[in-house]
DNA sequence: ACGATTTACGACAATCGTAACGATC
DNA sequence: GATCGTTACGATTGTCGTAAATCGT
């Protein structure tokens, strides 16, 4: 009748794999019924049924469960985070940090952070993984990523660090009739088929609301994740893009013009985003800190601890 | 090379005995070898010198050591949380509620609320604990009292909801010289030998700078912990007492008069104090709600998850 | 019949407690 | 010399993996 740390486990990994009980086995390299009795000592020693099954088949947590759940996951998340603070103590500059973002921040904001954290930590394996802002945010939420950089976040279970503001350009094919006007506006931009990121990205919600409030529906004709994408698209003629400004780089996209568009768009925040109460090594730490030097310990802490996001004025990227 | 609850639960458990460990094997009943080994394995496992020895005494913990201490009690109590969770689930009705208080409030304001409680849960067995605020707090903190009730607190690692505003009274005896002045004034108060609360009690901070503030220097011949002893030695003409509102029944109280103090010194303010994050099983949150009606579950689950303690007016009690 | 979970059993590993040891005050 | 923490050893308990059984689609 114990409960120990594997029990609950367990428990979060079936879940996680969507309550089959032998990838959950795989994943914990463990046999089936290793973990067919885990849950029956755990559902034993709690007193509690946990799972609604038909069988023998696992249906989906009972509302006893999700409860249970939540907390055992608060508990593994921690016996995780136990093992990393030891890690770190034991050697400072050594381990892995995985780092959850999307496309862009990969491709235009991140590496130049990457290139100083890597020199300067040349111990820490460093892990990108890429996807919608939602997903990177629960990458961190499930523990799979330690952190995460993306706009348009907004879940509960994770802890937001605003660091960064971006402004919204309008990259059009060179000789295009929206170059000749100065500033050009909404209508204007309206006019044009339109390449732009998808649902949930940096902004896209914002720009759409913009458009609407504006009464007009522009025509989109391709939305992607990859701004590179995006850009081929217009050097094709295909349309003109609203991007992030960080995705031009006059040098690079010789065969693309672009128009500030900061007057037509509010600009979207770029968060850091952490689990809430999680430890954060220091490589971690000095990684947030290449990338954004405003966030510093005492930020950083202060998020962790849920403080609200408070930072007046946040420099532009 | 586990990493398992009870080890954790051994470090807390020493940590918390002043490093004994004897004494610590006795409070977990095990054996001390049985710590001494569970210690060996989670330094070895962490790879991390948790404690500073000295040949065969526990000095103390190391730097290392009070970091991972943190979590780990992070962690211990979780897991307490969720075998309390699971009896909550398995039976709602039944369990034990530890509730660590003064003495006012356990004389004076909380009996006619376990009345109600116990009525209404008879399954639950109450245990009720004294002490000054702060060691309430501690056994808060410490997980030995579910919930406390007191005023003065300030810790920083607990969760505080205020749920009332205690005035302060003078209490005289018959026929004496204060009673003949319609509204005292501090001065009036300060000529007589004073009786209140020890230091660290329901506004007794408050009541030293209410004097102190106005060039007053009151002679406090007793302090106690206790309104009844207070009230016993007024009786016996030593000297007047200045205490919480609550603690005078014109019925009960024959032999003393009662002045109301409210103009004199601040209102200070009683708080429900709780772990913070900690599971609270449903029949202490009935329990908060028989004492405070106005504390019902989205106010405490709002206070659990770090919400600033906004409740613009509080009753009076 | 296939895929999935649950039960049965033998082997291994971990933990506990008692007893003996070493060191300190 | 008494107390406290550490080491050594035998016994108990628990957990794992393989193999067989059961159930549903």
């Amino acid at each position: 009748m114990p409960l120990n740390l594997p029990h609950l486990k367990a428990l979060c990994t079936i879940v996680d794999q969507g309550l089959h009980l032998s990838q959950a086995a795989d994943a914990l390299h463990r046999s089936q019924p290793a973990l067919t009795r885990q849950i029956q000592q755990l559902e034993a020693e709690l007193g509690v049924t946990l799972f609604e099954r038909s069988r023998n088949r696992l249906l989906g947590l009972t509302p006893q469960g999700v409860l249970v759940e939540r907390l055992a996951r608060r508990i593994v998340h921690d016996s995780g985070d136990l093992t990393r603070l030891a890690e770190d103590l034991r050697d400072e500059t050594q381990g892995e940090l995985v780092v959850a973002t999307t496309h862009t921040q990969a491709r235009y904001t991140l590496p130049q952070a990457i290139r100083r954290f890597m020199a300067q930590h040349p111990g820490v394996a460093l892990g990108l993984r890429q996807g919608t802002p939602a997903q990177c945010c629960e990458m961190v939420a499930r523990g799979e990523a330690d952190i995460a950089i993306c706009a348009e976040g907004g879940r509960e279970d994770v802890v937001q660090v605003p660091c960064f503001r971006m402004q919204r350009i309008v990259v059009t094919p060179p000789r295009h009739p929206l170059l000749k006007v100065a500033t050009p506006t909404l209508a204007d931009v309206a006019a044009y088929p339109l390449i732009t990121y998808a649902e949930g990205f940096s902004g896209r919600t914002a720009m759409d609301e913009a458009f609407r409030s504006a009464g007009l529906a522009p025509r989109v004709i391709l939305s992607a994740i990859d701004a590179d994408v995006s850009k081929t698209y217009v050097e094709m003629g295909l349309g003109i893009a609203i991007l992030a400004s960080v995705t031009f780089d006059t040098k690079r996209d010789r065969g693309l013009r672009c128009v500030g568009a900061q007057h037509l768009f509010p600009s979207s925040v770029l968060n850091v985003v952490l689990r809430p109460h999680s430890y954060v090594r220091g490589f971690a730490r000095a990684f947030i800190r290449a990338f954004a030097p405003g966030l510093g310990d005492v930020e950083i802490d202060q998020a962790l601890a849920g403080a609200p996001p408070a930072r007046a004025v946040l420099p532009e990227l």
